[in-house]
RNA sequence: GGGGCGGUAGCUCAGCCGGUUAGAGCAAGGGACUCAUAAUCCCUCGGUCGUGGGUUCGAGUCCCACCCGCCCUACCA
């Protein structure tokens, strides 16, 4: 997948001069099934991270990609009568990548599981650890549900009634499971309970947020069981080197993913310049995968540890976790289709504090959409250019006669640029979104209170150069405007540049540093403002659900 | 069973180590304005802070019990 422009590793070879890259993750996704809005937020936060890191002129690498083995993989590849490998290259091919080009994705790769750059150093991972007696042979002993073919987990049984009552039946056959076993290789993660600690205890940060850290020291604090990391009960996995009967438990294999995306084993330079990830993005689901063994792992292998695992929260629908089961489920497209793409990236990122649970509805889609896109910025902008359109024929003016309130403006948008910054930086993406809306009310005001549209009655030299100052700096803010919303909505911010006329002077707009997007003065008098399309058209009709 | 999180205006949520009349945004009502996407700006309305006790001079804010929702985890083998 094209990388997006800014990251261009070629040009230092071995040496990266501008150091490791900011190296971001989402999940690798299981392929079992099309993606969801949960898939699509993960995403999605991602991207907005990335992109605000890129215009910071950091070196990024933003990864995504697929899981493609394991048993439900195969199984449902078996259902619809095609081989698993069949049947990840048809989701990958029309459900996965679209759904990312369609949503402005900027990754720079996507790896798939079933790749030979992934599952050869893979092997060569566990064949590593399994030499220096990591890994050792044994058995797993657990319930079994014959009509499943699978082991179930402990707590996934449920309590037998009637004729079955005392026994522990198979939630999907209602059957009685049994015990069984089967033989095993085992990954010593026990060993690793209290370095995991220590390094816990070190890098308060390394779990975020506060919440899932404390999940997670509870756990390990009870100390760490050893890994069952193979199966033998079926064969759609990457294959043991030393024991082929074995495939690799499918999230050793999973995990393994960010190593082999960024060169492990094969490309040496690029893995110094980008491993380890500075921000793992997962669920609450799968929190501990990466929290716990995937550092357990790498210090087996005695690779260096991420900065950083972070943990969002559901999207709830009516205070339950969305799921087709329950008839909740609401594609990406059905909401891009009405809301469109951009607005759908904002309204996640804004609407929901990242790292918590949050409710989403239609119908709070629909407020925002309509009180703080289209009624704040969007007519926001649109304002601003009719009526430099109306006074000035569309070029725009010098400010020669800024006053308090300028100067206020001037520090608001300074302000709002080095809060918003930082608020990213601690992926506190509704709080970024917060400052820079604030702004936006503020120029609304400053409008209101300056009256243009009075002072451009008055002719003479005075009221002339009042007039240019107030729209100059409402332009000028919109500039601001347009560099800080870029990471979130890519497509209405080039609108906007375009609109003011920008590029001309300042060049594109992704190249547009977010850490000089509140110096002001920016853009030059003499560019050419014009209306240009509505940013945010108020919605048709409220659709029923 | 154990552990965690949450229950604050119609809606979504802030309220740090307890301290004057509990806040924001949206929605609703009124006013101002007309450059703009019938948008904007101002004002107003609106809460027994899940329930019941307790600690305290004083509790949404600490303690106990209970109810409701969600999450993690265990087991009676």
């Amino acid at each position: 997948m094209a990388a997006s422009g800014s990251t261009d590793l070629s040009t230092t070879p071995g040496g990266h001069a501008g150091g490791k890259a900011y190296y971001v993750s989402t999940p690798i996704y299981y392929v079992n099934d099309a993606p969801h809005l949960g898939h699509a937020y993960t995403t999605v936060a991602g991207d907005v991270l990335t992109r605000w890191h890129r215009q910071r002129g950091e070196k990024v690498w933003y990864l995504t990609g697929t899981d493609e083995h394991g048993q439900k993989v195969m199984r449902t590849a078996q259902t619809n009568g095609v081989t698993p490998k069949e049947w990840a290259d048809r989701l990958v091919e029309t459900a996965w990548k679209p759904l990312w080009e369609h949503l402005e994705i900027a990754n720079d790769d996507f790896i798939r599981t079933t790749q030979e750059r992934h599952t050869h150093r893979v092997q060569e991972f566990v064949q590593d650890l399994y030499d220096k007696g990591e890994i050792y042979k044994g058995s797993y002993e657990g319930p079994y549900c014959v009509g499943c073919e699978e082991f179930k987990l402990p707590g996934d049984l449920i309590d037998g009634t009637g004729e079955y009552e005392g026994q522990k039946l198979c939630p999907i056959h209602g059957r009685p499971v049994e015990m069984l076993s089967e033989d095993n290789y085992f990954f010593r993660m026990s060993a690793y309970t209290e370095r995991l600690l220590e390094f816990y205890a070190a890098n308060p940060d390394f779990i975020q947020p506060a919440s899932a850290r404390n999940e997670v020291l509870k756990f390990v604090q009870q100390g760490l069981q050893d890994l069952s990391i193979s199966r033998s009960t079926f064969d759609w996995g990457i294959k043991l080197p030393w024991d082929p009967a074995h495939v690799l438990y499918v999230w050793v294999d999973a995990l393994l993913n960010y190593a082999t995306a960024v060169g492990y084993g094969a490309d040496q330079a690029k893995f110094d310049a980008t491993f380890p990830a500075d921000v793992h993005l997962v669920g609450k689901d799968i929190l501990r995968f990466h929290a716990v063994i995937w550092p357990a792992m790498l210090m087996a292998a005695g690779l260096p540890l991420p900065g950083k695992v972070f943990a969002h929260g559901w999207l709830l629908v009516g205070g339950e976790k969305m799921s087709k089961s329950k008839l909740t489920g609401i594609s990406p497209h059905q909401l891009t289709d009405h809301f469109g793409v951009d607005a759908y990236r904002y309204y996640f990122m804004r609407a929901i504090p990242f790292g918590q649970d949050g409710s989403f509805s239609w119908e709070d889609f629909t407020a925002r959409y309509t009180s703080e896109l289209a009624n704040d910025f969007g007519n926001l902008a649109s304002r601003v250019a009719a009526m430099v359109g109306k006074y000035f024929d569309g070029t725009l003016p010098a400010a020669t006669a800024d006053g308090p309130a300028e100067e206020a403006l001037h520090a608001a948008l300074a302000n709002a640029v080095k809060s918003a910054d930082s608020k990213v930086e601690q992926l506190d993406f509704q709080g970024a979104l917060d400052d820079v809306f604030g702004f936006v009310k503020l120029v609304n005001g400053y409008l209101t209170e300056q009256e243009p549209w009075k002072v451009a009655k008055d002719t003479s030299e005075e009221g002339q150069a009042r007039l240019a100052t107030i729209l100059y700096t409402a332009a000028e803010s919109l500039r601001g405007l347009a560099v800080l919303l870029n990471p979130v909505m890519p497509a209405t911010a080039e609108k906007l540049w375009a609109s003011l006329g920008a590029e001309a002077h300042l060049g594109a707009l992704p190249a547009q540093r977010v850490q000089d997007a509140g110096t002001w003065g920016q853009l030059p008098a003499g560019a050419t403002v014009t209306k240009g399309e509505i940013l945010f058209p108020r919605l048709e009709e409220k659709k029923d659900s």
